[in-house]
DNA sequence: TATGAATGAGAGTTCATTCAT
DNA sequence: AATGAATGAACTCTCATTCAT
């Protein structure tokens, strides 16, 4: 045993732990599909049959590091106060505040953010059920947002649109910083701009 | 043999086509990492081993594939005529006419669009070196539109951020007309939306 | 501890019989070999440790819980008064009443009766010796039994082929009564007819 | 390669009947359950993964091996004229043709029969539904002609009784012949011998 | 050229058993 | 005595690839 604490005196939860840290580790390098088990449990010193004691199978797994991304998202976008979109300011704080949020957290979150980002979704196999939905999500939320600024008169576009077009940008934007690791520069900056040209470009033709 | 022509008086061409459009089959029905060789092959009245002797491997064939659609992208934006951006009208129809010749370009190999938007990427194994490259030459032409027009002062805006949002919104609202079928509408009309979104989001502050 | 007895007060055979009784009932439902250790013990409130301190193996648990059908059934056996044989209606009452008895004892281990007779036996491992054993014995009683009435001339069969059928038969009998749930009737009159047959076929020829 | 002939020039119907060879070695010695396809193609010179070229899995090598000996019985039991038992002397002659035949054809197949007879049936696993069905025939088929016999008035004896105590007798003694190896005599006599005492019992009472 | 049977590495998974606590 | 986490051998099954024909 080469390890300072036996394997007996490390806890469960840092064995979970230690698991979870290799497959983020090896998703990363060999994207999801191309992970075996195999591959995550040699990351660690442990035995093959052990990550059947804390996962089910590589989906679990995948779920759970997926999850606190997700959750850390969701748990921002349900604070959004969809009442304050009365006037054009209003909209325009609320969205950099929205999308500085969702940067800061994806960036938070840099390494599964890097799996998702570079695992696809559309094949119905069963693992992208939860990315699925969780794009599903933004898009509501975004769309709902923009309808209602269509409402009031503040953007005139197909606000179904003008979702997908943000979302794909953004996506695009930090597949770009995150994955292709070309972020350099003011972020703040970046947002700002960001939001002023999806929304410019909406407002009224 | 129960065949018309034998095996014997197919042509080798004739047989590399069978063994592609079985592959775009399947592709498209069970992704590309979950297909299998047999499964390719099974298609096809030709044996398994014959594979081998058309395309070492799974991935030679996709990349087979997508260059069908690649190079049809690619002879397009080559036929692009940077020079004639001089006017905000200039651009305005230029940028329309590329982004509607795009779409019709991926909606005509839709089958292979379909297998490209759900086929993972972003991991450095040898096959999506392709896919990255194709899309570094579309983010490239791009910028050097942009970044034409901002020299001519027509749009105001970075020309690499702009290049990211509108690559990133197009390969979204893509994936939802073909992986989704979501598609429905007036593409002539969605088009002019799109582009005068990016335009007017881009000009001057 | 939500129970009332801690386990440490609980004595060491009740926790003994407590995995009995889980093994009884799990290889009931599931078939001795498709039953695993951990399946027996999750019945319990005990660890998956513990098993291994009061059995060797699943081999020796259900040696344990077959010995209680078959001392059941030796107790019974032995206390048959060879002697008593003498007449006809001496060899009439003495096999009905064994017969029934016989009988009974299946039907109050029905539970353990159901295990054995659903589970593998002939091929040479360690565990059928038992089996084999206790039929062996049974066969010499019946053997030795119409042997004696043949001597008296009470029968008129070659012993060993009769007891084989006897013993054949009433196997079959009570594998459809206990396994298959076919047993409706009057056991009584049942048992006199299966006695009248093989008793009545025996006679002289 | 230490063959005389190389494999590929075994036809594939040598290879099958290779596999169903050692498949029926090893389930006689290790029995159906113990018996893992490894253990099988071990027997074999072929490699693992060319099991599944020529059976789903072990089941279906295991009907495959059962179906020669249960077509051979329901071959014959076909063959039996229900309408010729109009007489004692017919039914005599009947049963005693069928039994006879019945112990020929298991003793020809005698090794697969070892397996059946050393394989039970009860638990509702995948496997035992053939074997299941299979006896079910045979009680059929005795209790038509037990019932008709007892129409006809040649017997008196409950006709599903006596099935069960006929088919678990027969079973009995082919299992000491077979599996136990204990066959010695004339066993033309001995059928005589058997019908006999089933006969007589089930006579008037 | 074309074939397709054979291969064997490797994936996922289960489970009896051990042993530090 | 009791625990239950850890182990790793063993099992089933798949599949890319080879190669004798």
């Amino acid at each position: 045993m080469e390890n300072a604490l036996s394997k007996r005196e490390q806890s469960k939860e840092e064995k979970r732990k230690k698991i979870l840290q290799a497959a983020r580790k090896v998703f990363i390098e060999k994207g999801y599909h191309s992970t075996s088990i195999s591959d995550i449990i040699r990351q660690t010193d442990l035995a093959r049959g052990t990550f059947y004691l804390y996962f089910r199978d590589k989906q679990e797994i995948f779920d759970e590091l997926v999850n606190e991304l997700f959750q850390a998202i969701t748990r921002h976008v349900n604070m959004l106060d969809l009442d304050k979109l009365e006037s054009e300011q209003d909209l325009y704080h609320n969205l950099e505040i929205t999308v500085q949020h969702l940067f800061d957290t994806l960036m938070k979150h840099r390494e599964i953010a890097h799996i998702v980002l570079s695992t696809p979704f559309g094949t119905d196999s069963d693992f992208d059920k939860k990315i699925e939905a969780h794009h599903e999500m933004l898009f509501q939320v975004a769309t709902v947002i923009f309808r209602k600024a269509v409402e009031k008169g503040i953007l005139n576009a197909d606000p179904v649109l003008l979702s997908h077009l943000v979302l794909g940008g953004m996506k695009e934007i930090v597949f770009q910083w995150i994955v292709k690791g070309r972020y350099e520069g003011d972020m703040k900056k970046e947002v700002r701009e960001i939001v002023r040209i999806y929304m410019k470009g909406a407002q009224n033709r």
